[in-house]
DNA sequence: TATATTATTGTAAACGTTTACGGTAACGTT
DNA sequence: AACGTTACCGTAAACGTTTACAATAATATA
């Protein structure tokens, strides 16, 4: 491996005035700048990270944890998350999880050694990072989902209005007559601060205040973000309740899955049977048919973390959490009972 | 920030006797063991990754660059990979890059200072990364592209047989009495060892071999791999030769993107138009109707990757280059013509 | 001419680890 | 009693940079 030292001996100056010349730093004449250059290019010579940052002792660098490479909404969240901090200049450190199985815990082990100055949670809820979290003395910001209730002073949280999103969506269904409306998707092992805990609350508040008929055990089939999940998710839906004519699912993945059930046991969308699902991937405009969903502001909600979080590196503050609106895309997936 | 020397100091080791705890190695007694241990977790200490790796002088870890977040098939493709590493130790470190602007020469000029011990490309094709590759030393692997042309010594490639599984899905519809078959997707831009020209290749092929018609400017429409290509160009497609009876679509969200078009035009698939994917993503089996396609062996594809580039790294050797076999998934996308 | 200023280059120490090797004490072997 | 072995711990150097500061030469100022 070249080194500092080889252009050095190469150019017959010292390595300062290469570490000089690497960084722009004044105090170079112009021929030993451009004899160090050349040799840099000449011995495709790369200064060893490692070495830079170990002596400048500075945090480098985001860390973005991402909870379920599958999720298309995380995905999308993450592309714009990083499009921005490398517009502003950080390189982004990507750990993926699986979103069931693997602690959190782990990751931030691995990548606290990395030294990052910040943390970003894609995903993932505060309450089943509950106990990784204090470990984190670093900002950090985690998003879909709320951190309030834990009160730590370094853990900000950014995340869509679930509750008022989910009130919102089913009132859509109820207001097209339905009666009987199913829930499907959301962590199986709820927690109260879930945002799938938050949407399903969001549901059941709208049902009640119209007085509409909800039985958790028959209407409501937990499942995770999957395709598999929604498919499976409906069709017991569907075995426990034949009563229900709408369905409201949790992410759009999950109603993609529950869609294909309806088809497969003869129902057709919307004619016969209705959907709704949550988040706004950029399929739904694409399916046949389009889905009606709830869209969360992935543009808003990237900008914001990033703010926040290069914010309180560069002036520390205290955490804040915050609740952006949500939209709403009428698709072709909602139509009035047949009954 | 809490170092070894903090460790050392607290406890009255020195910190060779630390850096033993740390990596577990012999000469400890297993009182200094203990009271380090507990000194760690006291002080809530981590070993600076930088100093680590900066000493041992080992290059650490994979990079793999990703080309395009949104391609399902590449997400699927890196999970397998990723877990792959991960199981055989490697951490991962993961560069997305967009399908059509960046440049893979940034990517690789900032992850050299981590030096890492390899590189895996995922996505993007020889030939537009060709100027980038003689930049790279160590070993390295290209992934759904060949590299062979090439004859970088450290660069090997695997790749689908996407000649003959487009030529195969072409004469699928062939066989089913399509007289006129359109094509859409594969790079604007096309090179001869891109994976999307050597479908093309394989497709006319089989159209060739048939004898039947296709005029390239009239029956083909590229474009990047996204719904929103798909679309455009299954419209293009579709005003340019109104005598197309059938699509072979490059990769399956393009078909997908087309899918709607044909709806969208009152068009019915199966009925009225026939359309064939590529790819395999997890969503062919899920549309309604469930995507025709060809599906490339994800998980055969990573393993081989990760078998090749580790092997390279330990027992240096010649590069190598794969085609790995496809299969085919008979959906409900496909029938004969009506007329 | 002497001194101050500036431009450039050099010296030395430091960042937080690991590693090769030296030392000591306790014990076992002849 | 002399030696070898083992178990443990310490010393010192090294990894490839950056940074504070000193030194020099060249030039400007008085």
């Amino acid at each position: 491996m070249v080194t500092i030292k080889d252009i050095a001996r190469v150019t017959g100056y010292i390595i300062v005035t290469v570490s000089r010349v690497i960084n722009n730093k004044a105090d170079v004449s112009e021929e030993a700048r451009s004899r160090i250059e050349n040799a840099i290019k000449e011995l495709d010579f790369y200064p060893n990270a490692n070495a830079k940052s170990l002596k400048q002792a500075l945090p480098s660098g985001i860390t973005v944890i991402v909870r379920g490479m599958n999720n298309r909404f995380l995905v999308s969240l993450l592309e714009e998350v990083q499009r921005l901090l490398t517009e502003h200049g950080e390189s982004t450190n990507v750990v993926f999880l699986d979103e069931i199985e693997d602690e959190i815990e782990a990751a931030v082990r691995v990548s606290k050694n990395e030294r990052p100055k910040g943390y970003i949670f894609l995903g993932g809820s505060a309450s089943s990072f509950h106990q990784s979290f204090h470990q984190i003395t670093i900002p950090s910001i985690l998003v879909t989902g709320s951190a309030e209730d834990l009160h730590y002073d370094n853990l900000s949280s950014i995340t869509t209005d679930d509750f008022a999103a989910a009130y919102f969506a089913v009132n859509k269904l109820l207001e097209q007559g339905h009666k009987r409306i199913g829930i499907i998707g959301g962590n199986p092992v709820a927690f109260a601060t879930d945002n799938s805990t938050r949407r399903l609350q969001g549901a059941i508040k709208a049902l009640g205040d119209k007085g509409a008929v909800f039985d958790k055990d028959k209407d409501y089939a937990p499942g995770y973000f999957s395709l598999e999940a929604g498919y499976e998710s409906a069709n017991q839906l569907l075995e426990q309740d034949p009563d229900i004519t709408a369905v409201f699912a949790l992410s759009d993945i999950v109603a993609f899955g529950a869609m294909r059930a309806f088809n497969d046991r003869g129902l057709k969308v919307p004619d016969d049977i209705s959907i709704c699902g949550f988040d706004g991937i950029d399929f739904v405009t694409y399916s046949v048919p389009r889905l009606t969903t709830v869209k969360q502001n992935v543009e808003e909600i990237a900008e914001k973390c990033v703010d926040d979080l290069l914010l309180r590196i560069s002036y520390p503050r205290s955490a804040f959490h915050l609740t952006v609106p949500f939209s709403f895309i009428d698709g072709e997936s909602v139509a009035p009972p047949k009954k």
